[in-house]
DNA sequence: TCTGGGGTCCTAGGACCC
DNA sequence: TCTGGGGTCCTAGGACCC
């Protein structure tokens, strides 16, 4: 057991549910279990791309991002449904669950992938053993194939669980990298996309092995920083650690949303952005966050994108904020052409319990007096309108004062 | 039937301050 | 009158991933 827990070295596990939204259909009407299916939006919104398709669609071509006309041309039998993410989110927080059985230190992804650190884990078994553990659990209590990657860090283990799918378990070790790292084509790591991948073959360079041996200085030319980071995985050396608490750390709330028809029409255009701002007040409450940045896309018939956003003074979070700066963004900067997509995000966030916090101190209790206190309302009043103060409950008049607390701290001091 | 929707990280230029 | 260099913030866009 001891070659497998190495002093120095780490034992990381990466989890990865093989074509997810479709295995959980499949494990919720298990009839659809051996047919070729298609989770899909729906192509008379023009949403009809495949998100995830059965190992049976795959056979026939069908691919991800690929859209629906095409898919049922490769495949004529191919079930194509709507997803339904309450399903995909029920069914992600069971697996992490069983994960977090093993070990606290996971870290999740993506709705369906995970890292786990399991060094610490000697007690519970071998790597092989806890992963075939981990496998069997999911598979048994959820219905759902996975795949898991054991390696010494992250970006190997990401490698390895791609290696061997569905139901698999691969072992990448430093020693293996030459035989099963190393031959495969650039395109194929973990952070090389189309882009990278050109500007690579143009050096000559399509394999992962052949990145690992390049000039240091080459890469540096044409990548930038990136090419010492990509090239330092090529070569198996990835130290960043699996962060359990990344999963709270977040930097945007956006949505978006594709037009069923280009559209000039601003009534229609501002209704949507009101219902796009709306559902990021709402998922911003969820999570209990202020932001201070709005940011609108606006993406056009010919499919060329902007973002336009605008930094704020203050938190805020009410769907109607939201709406003011995002359509202020957009009337400042639309071109009149004809619009495909709209999104909205919410940009430089914070915790609300941390921001209310902070701005306690000039809550009521804080003022010196009673007229202090006044003076504070009418002057907020005045800059928001009458009786907006009152409105609002304690925590929020916290944050109305943020852009008036120095005004009052000096003149708090001066008494 | 061409190409959805949710994100993260990085870069680069301009403004502004010292 | 001409003019450096560092640091930070803001904004826009690109690349990538699932």
């Amino acid at each position: 057991m001891s070659k497998w827990y190495p002093k120095n070295g780490r034992v990381i596990f990466h989890v990865d549910m093989n074509s997810f939204f479709a295995s959980v259909e499949m494990a919720f009407d298990p009839s659809l279990k051996g047919k070729p299916l298609a989770i899909a939006g729906n192509p008379e919104e023009r949403r009809g791309i495949v998100v995830t398709s059965s190992y049976e669609a795959r056979k026939y071509g069908v691919k991800t991002t690929m859209p629906v006309g095409e898919a049922r041309r490769l495949c004529p039998d191919l079930i194509v449904m709507s997803p339904t993410f309450e399903r995909y989110r029920t069914a992600s927080k069971e697996m992490f669950k069983i994960l977090a059985d093993v070990t606290p230190i996971v870290q999740p992804v993506s709705i369906d992938e995970g890292y786990m650190d399991i060094t610490d884990c000697e007690a519970q078994g071998t790597p092989p053993e806890l992963a075939r553990y981990i496998q069997e659990r999911i598979h048994h209590e959820l219905d759902l194939p996975c795949s898991i990657g054991i390696a010494p860090n992250k970006f190997l283990a990401k490698m390895a669980s791609d290696m061997k799918k569905p139901m698999g378990i691969t072992i990448l070790r430093k020693r293996d990298l030459a035989k099963k790292l190393w031959p495969l084509p650039v395109e194929e790591m973990h952070g090389i996309g189309e882009k990278t991948a050109g500007k690579l073959h143009h050096l000559q360079i399509k394999t992962v092995g052949e990145l690992a041996a390049a000039s240091p200085l080459e890469l540096k030319r044409i990548l930038g920083i990136n090419g010492e980071r990509l090239q330092n995985k090529a070569n198996g050396i990835d130290t960043k650690p699996v962060d359990p608490e990344a999963v709270h750390e977040f930097k945007s709330i956006g949505t978006s949303t594709t037009l069923p028809h280009d559209t000039t029409d601003e009534t229609e255009i501002r209704k949507v952005l009101r219902r796009l701002a709306a559902k990021v007040e709402q998922r911003m409450k969820n999570k209990q966050v202020l932001s201070r940045n709005v940011q609108v896309m606006i993406r056009y018939y010919d499919r060329k994108t902007v973002t336009r956003s605008r930094q704020l003074q203050d938190y805020m979070y009410t769907a109607d904020d939201i709406f003011n700066i995002a359509l202020q963004q957009f009337e400042a900067h639309w071109t009149q052409e004809p619009v495909r997509l709209l999104g909205v995000t919410a940009q430089d966030l914070a915790d609300k319990e941390e921001v209310t916090q902070q701005l306690n101190i000039f809550n009521y209790e804080s003022y010196a007096s009673k007229e202090k206190l006044y003076d504070a309302i009418e002057k907020i009043n005045k800059k928001y309108g009458n009786d907006t103060f009152k409105s609002l409950s304690s925590s929020e008049q916290g944050q109305v004062t943020t852009s008036f607390q120095k005004d009052f701290l000096d003149d708090y001091k001066k008494e």
